[in-house]
DNA sequence: TACATAAGTTAGAAACTCTTACTTTGACAA
DNA sequence: TTGTCAAAGTAAGAGTTTCTAACTTATGTA
């Protein structure tokens, strides 16, 4: 079952662990290279098998990509459950921790990043995928309103969570697309997401 | 010179406007099936070409997408100083205006929008391209130093700017990718904006 | 042990990018 | 008016790529 890895040869005709082998290879280039100079056929180089071999696994590149997408997204999740823990509900320290681990993700992760997005919408959306897409938003809601001293969500969370995402969710494509450097002076992530977070959650702003 | 639009026949050998209508058809077909799946033989066939007629005038295919952008960036920024104008300056309706423009060309042109971002990036960031992006935004530098009473763009200014950029951004990939019918409730663009600009140009921010 | 099936392979069709070598044509100088 | 050159087409093809079809090998279970 083990696969050299220097010559990609088998020491039996069944691979043992294409699928797996072949999602994560794929993660590595869309890191390396881009989602969009993403070749099925370089994944089966690594991963030493022929080029149809994948088709017995998945329907097409797409599905593989978005096999991709989802682990993703699951690392996203948890690292966002981590980072919120130390912090006691209700703060916005909490907020500022969501803040944080999206735009680190995208900084950490730019491939699969740009994938999650600019995917999605290509694709009629996997039921998967937009579930767990969710499921994320509805952690950040649950935490402006524990802002707001409520357990329940209401249309102003809502609101409110949303203009948090539309946030960090621009700045992160802008520090990954290279447009921070243009703005001449460094920007301070931490301090801007607790201006963001004060500025959006508070109702009265106090003068700089 | 003329080409027949049906049958892409040309009454003679040379077409004498290619590179326009390859740039006009690339647009197109960038905008209708997104900018992963814009293939140069389509424009050909759109054209009347044959597929090796493209190279006299781009590079490559990169290159032709690129004309597509600074032509993008071209739109929008007539767009931005068209729909600022009526707006005294130094009021929070100018900066709102900004706003709109660029939430409504990515809602209105997404292909063009997408290809405009996520494109620099993996481009070596044509020198043209990077002036565009980086006069559009020096254009909303000043719009908020004039908010502020001044006209001399300062640190905190550029902070600000790229906050209000940031958010707009965002909530233009957002809104494209179907991530707003998400949230429940319809979201009005244009409170919104004005919201934003509010709570980021104001030192003071009223109680809802 | 037999054998169905999962998981590989080879071969190849269809599409795409881009190059090379050739052809047509318009423009301009003599 | 005519000769020539460069610009802008074409045809042909090399090299990739995605994906399918038909075949082969191994495995697990009756």
């Amino acid at each position: 079952m083990k696969t050299d890895q220097k010559t990609g040869k088998r020491d039996s005709y069944h691979h043992g662990d294409l699928r797996t082998q072949l999602i994560e290879a794929a993660r590595v280039l869309v890191e390396e290279k881009g989602p969009e100079q993403f070749s099925v056929s370089e994944a089966c180089r690594i991963a030493g098998v022929s080029t149809a071999a994948p088709y017995k696994h998945f329907k097409n590149k797409e599905e593989m990509l978005q096999e991709v997408c989802i682990l993703g997204m699951h690392r996203q999740r948890a690292q966002m459950v981590e980072e919120v823990s130390p912090h006691a509900p209700g703060t916005l320290d909490r907020i500022v921790a969501l803040g944080r681990v999206y735009v680190r993700f995208a900084q950490e992760e730019p491939g699969v990043f740009r994938l999650m997005f600019g995917f999605a919408n290509e694709n009629d959306d996997d039921e998967a995928l937009k579930e767990l897409g969710h499921g994320t938003f509805t952690l950040v809601q649950q935490e402006v309103a524990w802002c707001r001293g409520s357990d329940e969500i209401n249309a102003q969370d809502i609101q409110r969570a949303f203009l948090l995402w539309s946030f960090v969710h621009g700045l992160s494509f802008l520090r990954i697309d290279g447009k921070l450097s243009k703005v001449d002076l460094s920007i301070d992530i931490e301090s801007t997401l607790t201006e963001i977070a004060r500025r959006v959650l508070t109702d009265e702003v106090p003068a700089d």
